[in-house]
DNA sequence: CTATTAGATTGATCACTGTCTATTTGAGAC
DNA sequence: GTCTCAAATAGACAGTGATCAATCTAATAG
């Protein structure tokens, strides 16, 4: 639920490069998204859209599915949750007002 | 409430830093934090964190208060929140199962 | 006024990374 | 087998930014 320090950050770095966003937000919006439609919607060389979508497969926020020559990408909502999770944590912008936790 | 697209980038890329973010997680943790406590409690030059703290005000999720030659630094927790609502926008992770909202 | 102290600014260095071209891998089609 | 096409890899280059030492600014104390 709560990720650790390091993987929380290399997602952190995968959400701060602009293309790379604007990629990310292609995939979220359909189920699954053919590596080349990526290729061919956005204005980069088809290396760094490689790069790119290795580099999210390597932090989790996405998986590859292969089918022959081709290879689909598809979010994992689950990670993105336990990031968005983990930086509530983090911030303290969680609501959970126990007794307990109060500081001072 | 929905940051637009570079405001959403220049947050990414706050929090895209190690010290950066544990510089902002501590000041998370309190109500207000002096720069001197920060310089004192991270092992970073005085500038480099006199850099963080302008970058972390400047994307707007701190604020500073000047007292005398000293300066104090607090979260800017709705900010903070509109990012978060932002990503989960962006990544489709909201649970608004409005009819007309449903895609294909 | 001068001295001191907190913080900001300047300028330089160095590591990282997004980008490209060129090449390679690997899976079908013929 | 060869050809073709999709994707991965290698290597080079350029821009960005984290860091520091040195300096400057400005507020308070004496």
């Amino acid at each position: 639920m709560a990720l650790p320090t390091d993987r929380f950050l290399q997602i952190a770095k995968a959400l701060a490069d602009a293309r790379r966003l604007a990629i990310l937000e292609r995939i979220a919006a359909r189920e699954e998204t053919a590596c080349q439609h990526l290729c061919a919607e956005f204005p980069v060389s088809q290396p760094t859209m490689s790069h790119h979508l290795r580099l999210l497969v390597d932090v989790g926020l996405i998986e590859m599915r292969r089918d022959g020559l081709h290879a689909h990408y598809r979010l994992r909502a689950d990670v993105m949750r336990a990031y968005v999770t983990s930086l509530e944590v983090r911030m303290r912008l969680t609501t959970t007002t126990s007794p307990m936790s109060r500081r001072r």
